[in-house]
DNA sequence: CCTTGTGATTGACGCAACGTCACGGTGTAA
DNA sequence: TTACACCGTGACGTTGCGTCAATCACAAGG
């Protein structure tokens, strides 16, 4: 049987290029150059192709592999033990690398929190007096000192899954905000399934027992007044998000 | 502080190649440009320098590094998350190919192992003839058909471990036999243990309750009778070795 | 007979991240 | 002044191909 070198590329699952290659490097020359100049592939090479591309699946570089097939008396056995030590050695080294990664991932993570974190602490105390104003002395009560220094605690221990998670649901938030944009009705299903979202999102962060309808309108307003929180809602999403999420919030903490 | 191209390098432990290379591609430009056209790097430079060394170590392109650094609002949680996937990816990719590696050495060492013991076996009956006159009819005993089946069973059930463990015994004996020649002497110390190693190994190979001080004795006389054992031993330690293993035996069975 | 489509050829450049010359200028200690 | 270490800029090599580009070869259809 004779192959075309498009027919051996395809039967084996290479390029042509990489078939012409090996020609080049002498590593699989064909059977034999017919009248027109082309390659016709045999048998035998699609036997020693075969024998070829397994070596390189386990990482022989060609060079080694010429070698390999082209002395009889190779020490197969000693090349392959070498092999083995190297691609060992290999993974020991991405597992020192994983290790460093899910380290950097974790500190990361914890300086990223305690980024937002300021962010959220200084915008708060910025905005105290406007909420006490606008929602009375019960969000003052929720705000106070003892009331901050559990949230510090809450986001320096969440652990990795929790925010993963945290981040997954705010994803899913997002989705339904635009839903609720697109709808152009902040009491569209979307829209309090977004509400419900962020409820449960603030919850990652919020203190256990912090949660309260007012306080969580009045983020949902905050989110209106400072531009670096609508800009980030409409970067996420799409302008007029974070009114939306607000007229959402303001309909389902009456509701709920 | 200013550093020279050379002073930084060897700071960071990098080759002059490598920063000028940085330069090139705009990741790390020095801090200024002197008098001679000569690259002077400052504080800031070596801190980028960590920092591009810390992702290339992570196995991050230069030019993720350079978008990294680069770009204030970068998500590096992202991409550590992705980088951290990817890792694993390569991981378990690399798993795979190391069983691959064990199957095949595996099975290659079993192909070997056969290898060898037909040429053994081939080898038995040619002489067989000959071991019979000088040996007389017990080891054509040793050696009857049962024997043989039995061997064949032996050698296909070798584990990897006993592999390696004769190959380790062999290596032993090799030494000690060097020794014996430098020595010149068959009835030395290191002559008489590769004597006793060469039994050892012969362990691995013969069916249980099959060695006897004859078959010993007479397995050292192949060695010296066939040439392709004689340069076996020859390539593996010195000229004269076969020999020495020969007289080595003769004494050690005639002691036991 | 001519066109069209498909597959063949060689040759050249590109990629990633530098290593390794070669050739020439600079700075400083002896 | 000389020696020697250091600086600079090209330019080519590495590995295993991918991706053009230009040119043939061959069979089928109008």
């Amino acid at each position: 049987m004779n192959y075309s070198i498009k027919m051996l590329s395809d039967l084996a699952g290479v390029s042509t290029r990489t078939l012409r290659y090996y020609d080049k490097i002498d590593l699989l020359k064909p059977d034999f150059i017919n009248a027109s100049g082309y390659r016709v592939y045999g048998a035998k090479q699609v036997d020693l192709l075969q024998q070829i591309l397994f070596f390189r699946e386990l990482r022989f570089s060609l060079k080694e592999i010429h070698e390999m097939l082209s002395s009889p008396d190779f020490n197969l056995l000693g090349a392959l033990t070498e092999q083995h030590k190297k691609l060992n050695a290999e993974k020991e080294r991405l597992e020192r690398l994983i290790a460093t990664v899910e380290k950097t991932l974790a500190s990361q993570k914890g300086e990223t929190i305690m980024t937002d974190h300021e962010k959220f602490e200084g915008f708060k105390k910025e905005k105290l007096a406007q909420n006490e104003k606008r929602y009375g002395k019960e969000i003052r009560k929720k705000y106070g000192e003892d009331v901050v220094e559990k949230s510090n605690k809450q986001f320096a221990n969440l652990s990795k899954d929790d925010y993963e998670a945290s981040m997954a649901i705010q994803n899913e938030m997002f989705q339904n905000l635009q839903e609720a944009l697109n709808l152009n009705d902040p009491a569209s299903t979307p829209a309090q399934k977004a509400a419900d979202l962020h409820r449960q999102w603030l919850c990652y962060f919020w203190p256990k027992g912090t949660y309260s309808k007012e306080a969580h309108a009045g983020l949902a307003q905050m989110y209106v007044d400072d531009p670096r929180f609508t800009s980030y809602y409409e970067s996420k999403v799409a302008k007029g998000a974070a009114k939306m999420l607000r007229d959402a919030v303001k309909i389902y903490t009456a509701n709920v």
